[in-house]
DNA sequence: ACCTGAACACCGTTCAAGT
DNA sequence: ACCTGAACACCGTTCAAGT
């Protein structure tokens, strides 16, 4: 029963590969509204497969941010060893912001709804750690203030990339801009007032999203079999 | 032909009037995706009636945007004689946060798609002449940096609008913090070093999304009257 | 064990008929 | 001049039939 390792059948595997990938090449050129046939089509499977595969559309966005996610920790980890631990921590924090912009299904994604998905909250939460480990070196390198925790970083990077999508039409340079009021922001010379209330943590986070996994109705067990899988 | 004079049968003025209370209501509640059904029920007025009123759903909640923007200004103007310059600003942004975190059709209706409605870009513009006078007195008074303009704050406030919006059930302080770490950001001794870009004026939003407004199919001048009017 | 596409449900929008 | 609700179009999801 471990959920890496059910193998799917030959040609499953590679129709589920095929269905990401078209998923992922649309939801970028045109957004997370095309619809679920034309995905199917470019994967050339019949709509069936694709929900046999995610049990729904939503589900199917999801595994592709649960992707990018972890592509990101695994960058912030690459960084843990740079020699300078203050741009170690903004070269990330640009390369999130950067992802965001070019990547309209992982931006329209990260909203509340989709963190009681029990897969986007785990990838969340390693991402959550992985930036917490790059913001205590620069705090112990004195470049960031030491009042804040990863998820206040979080919180501004979000507000990054909402304004940043919504201005860079406007001028391209918008981006910089913002990541350099953020960059002032977590300055230690801003730190002369305290904040108020407290940074969160992780266990915060998963307390207050009650996860919605264990809430199958009571005649699940009848089917022969579950639908989506979700492995990967 | 002035927009606002175009008076209505009495009826007609009542059915327009109980659709955005009825809408309002039922967006603040459920969010956006109320159906239009149950609007029209609720207002009880025949599906019909919605569409003669409100071109598409679309418009109907920018319709109410833009009275929440217009109070938004109205609240703005009042604080421009205010003792504390400073308070006064921050006074203001709080006001915005919190009412779109206490109304879900403002936060979600505040992306890239909505600035292409004429009428939210007019209520936007006067919005960002309001928060300019406002943080002109600020800078003036010495308590926030003189390097930023109204649509560098409008961004960090919309950043702030959607993570506490997000993080809001883990702790209902968050808000606090996040206009705390705003307010930072635009203090004086954040300004320490300069911020990349330039700030970005009503005319360069204007210039970069250009109005769909009279890119009115051909064939419109065919039929005998505008559906949607929208007066107000 | 998995695939398929016709069928279903839902929701925004339109329009012929009514007053 | 405006209202109404049946009808349409579109899209996510299901399922009986196929291999």
């Amino acid at each position: 029963m471990s959920r890496e390792e059910r193998h799917l059948r030959a040609d499953a595997e590679r129709n589920r590969k095929r269905l990401l990938e078209a998923a992922d090449a649309l939801f970028r050129e045109r957004g997370l509204d095309v619809g679920v046939a034309e995905i199917a089509d470019r994967a050339g499977v019949g709509r069936g497969t694709l929900f046999r595969n995610f049990a729904s559309k939503e589900d199917l966005i999801a595994a592709i941010v649960v992707e990018r996610m972890r592509e990101a920790s695994d960058r912030g980890h690459g960084l843990l060893d740079a020699p300078d631990a203050g741009e170690a921590l903004f070269d990330f924090v640009g390369g999130i912001v950067c992802g965001h912009q070019s990547d309209r299904a992982l931006f329209d994604a990260v909203g509340d709804t989709f963190l009681s998905n029990a897969e986007i909250r785990d990838a969340y939460s390693e991402l959550v750690e992985t930036l917490g480990a790059l913001l205590r070196r620069a705090q112990e390198a004195g470049v960031v203030r030491r009042d804040i925790g990863p998820v206040d970083l979080l919180m501004m990077i979000k507000g990054v990339c909402v304004a940043a999508m919504a201005f860079q039409e406007a001028d391209g340079d918008i981006t910089l801009r913002a990541l350099d009021l953020v960059r002032g922001a977590l300055s230690t010379a801003a730190s002369a007032q305290p904040l108020r209330g407290r940074t969160l943590t992780v266990e915060d986070l998963d307390r207050a999203l009650p996860a919605r996994d264990h809430a199958v109705p009571a005649d699940s067990g009848t089917s022969s079999e579950p639908r989506a899988v979700n492995t990967g």
